[in-house]
DNA sequence: CGACAAATCTACTGGTGAGTATATTGCTTA
DNA sequence: TAAGCAATATACTCACCAGTAGATTTGTCG
């Protein structure tokens, strides 16, 4: 078979693959710039002409690629739960006591929750969504919060955790680590790893002096 | 002087404090009203004809009252902020060890973040309100920041808080005590208080085993 | 080629909601 | 009693913006 495809002479004739990676570039390229706006603006405040403005391009464009503004939203919250996901995944399947797989957890959650879509997640309430996609959302979170309490719980049992109220602690933890995505600066001098790691060993800690 | 008024028999002919009063209780009310439904369903998605047909009044009678959208949302907010100012205020003139004193400090600050102004006040960022009031908001948050970051120091200080970082610390209390304005139900099982002390024991504490 | 689909545009519609003009009523005060 | 002010209503205006209609271009496939 003949791929002569080179990288240096790119040839200007696509095959079916490589348009349908055009066109899941564009989607990505629209999310990304959705999100900036809503995160610099405020969803309501950001229109989808001042979003398509941002790109060069024309409102429909982005109806063809997303629906409806909803959707963007949508998908903008999608992305950052995933990674979210994939941590709390790990963090079940992996070894050690429940405090180290929780630390590492909660590190991994902090730093995602600085990224764009973390922040847009996070700022997200329910009442920006249709009462069916705010259901959904809320599910998703629901299984990254049971993942949470499960690791506070194992670590309990393990004894490498004090015997604390896992509810409780799981909403400080989660509280502590989603308030960054309002007012985490990423231009700023702290890095995403540095405040992770900040927050997490201060609340593994306690301010109480040992 | 003939300070006849009785408390069974109220004179229809209010004077003229009464109805100073009169006036500033029903800017209360248009406040209640606003505050709760900005809660429920966000800045945006309320709209002042709602608050006031909530009220059994007019769109007009709230713009006689507060003047603008942007005036109730401030009101609100600044509702939201006066309990902190105070809190922080008797913080700073108590007795104590550092540790004792922040303590009370954040019960009292996570005990106002849950009722309806304290709620409004959290959740409100600077994307809804014009750079002028963001601004000013900002500023009395920063005090209160400030007042809580001072607290620590002491602590540290005076050896009743460990020699943690203030700056991530006071992120991570902040962030632990502003999240009941996003999850907690007021109809639920758990009463403020209880939640307060649960979750600043749990900060002051940590979760490592001691 | 000719038909179809993808990608994109310009130019609209329609609804919503902030804010206003103006009228009315009734109390207060000169 | 007339003037003036406070409180309230009805009935607008105006801007903005989500979403759509329909035209245009271009590449693809039978």
């Amino acid at each position: 078979m003949q791929t002569l495809e080179t990288k240096d002479a790119p040839s200007p004739f696509r095959t079916r693959a490589e348009k349908m990676q055009d066109r899941a570039d564009k989607r990505e390229a629209v999310l990304r710039a959705a999100v900036r706006m809503f995160n610099a603006h405020g969803f309501h405040a950001t229109s989808l002409d001042d979003v398509a403005a941002s790109l060069g391009i024309s409102k429909p464009t982005i109806y063809h690629y997303l629906g409806n503004k909803e959707q963007v939203l949508i998908e903008c919250v999608t992305r950052g739960l995933e990674p979210l996901r994939n941590a709390a995944e790990q963090a079940r399947a992996q070894a050690g006591s429940g405090l180290e797989r929780l630390r590492r957890f909660l590190i991994d959650y902090a730093r995602t929750n600085m990224d764009d879509f973390g922040r847009c997640m996070v700022r997200t309430g329910d009442e920006l969504l249709s009462p069916a996609s705010a259901a959904s959302i809320r599910a998703r979170k629901r299984e990254i919060d049971a993942t949470l309490r499960a690791l506070i719980a194992e670590g309990i049992a393990d004894g490498s955790i004090a015997p604390v109220d896992v509810k409780m602690s799981a909403f400080a933890l989660a509280g502590a680590l989603n308030w960054p995505a309002r007012w985490h600066d990423p231009a700023g001098p702290d890095s995403p790893e540095t405040i992770a790691t900040g927050l997490v060993d201060m609340l593994i800690g306690g301010l109480a002096p040992r």
